[in-house]
DNA sequence: TTTTTAAAGGAAAAATATTTTCTTTTAAAA
DNA sequence: TTTTAAAAGAAAATATTTTTCCTTTAAAAA
């Protein structure tokens, strides 16, 4: 179990139950958009703002504590940054999982065609989940 | 010089004054947004509807003519569909170039690591591209 | 602890972006 | 040529995101 109290305070955001909830809610679903987000948060809070939903969401993005991923053909998707990582998108069932590999051959070759100094990479594969095959 | 027309032809697209413009101007920037697409259409069609265009890029991108490219922090492109390649984006003037580029190892390092059957691969890298750090 | 205050929340409106509807026009088949 | 199915354009509708403004509240200061 995380700190999220904590997390926030070193992002300078103050801790409002709202907040956490987001956070919490993010955390929970390893990848979620703002739709989904803001259904499942009026759960419990029936009279947050959607408003308030999408100014925390810019904020935590903002300060380094969030991360969009946008998808090909599907809606963006937020996460709780951490280390770097792929995302893989399965086409039947759509969810939206993260691996962990080594690109630095990869980007190293880019690099060397491309001339550019790379600061970031961002991947997604698409393809079906090892459930969705096995059905 | 390509055949625009043989190629909207072959995707069963009616050969319109409007869509061979902007399949033009798609390939001529090699990545364009819906604004500046409008806008640079606009001056040659200054008639033409902004719906027109969004009918055009989706059925475009339905019949695999043209693709979205979603890029962190930037308004999603579109290009005319061609090999696969790698998109680079340059931080300082926000340029997005593509780069061709052999991923088979790392394909099949995610496909060993996650279990899926990839069928396609996104591969966005941002940094400074050469002209930029030059300067 | 209270008091103070700067930031956050909520409601509504505004701004943006995208899609749909409906009528007119037109590319291309007959 | 006619015919017709699809596309264009205009406007309205819908969806998405941001802003404004007033109230509430977390947390710093007293």
């Amino acid at each position: 179990m995380e700190d999220f109290t904590a997390l926030l305070k070193k992002h300078n955001l103050k801790v409002t139950p709202q907040r956490l909830k987001i956070i919490t809610m993010l955390h929970a679903h390893g990848h979620i958009n703002i739709e989904d987000l803001f259904s499942e948060i009026r759960e419990e809070f029936p009279n947050v703002s959607l408003a308030t939903i999408y100014k925390n969401i810019h904020q935590m993005t903002e300060s380094g504590l969030v991360r969009e991923v946008k998808i090909p053909s599907l809606k963006s998707v937020y996460e709780v940054a951490k280390e770097p990582h792929l995302h893989m998108v399965c086409d039947k069932c759509h969810k939206v999982e993260d691996i962990v590999l080594d690109t630095d051959k990869i980007i190293e070759e880019a690099e060397k065609v491309s001339g550019y100094k790379i600061e970031e990479s961002f991947i997604t594969l698409r393809g079906i989940c090892p459930e969705c095959r096995h059905k």
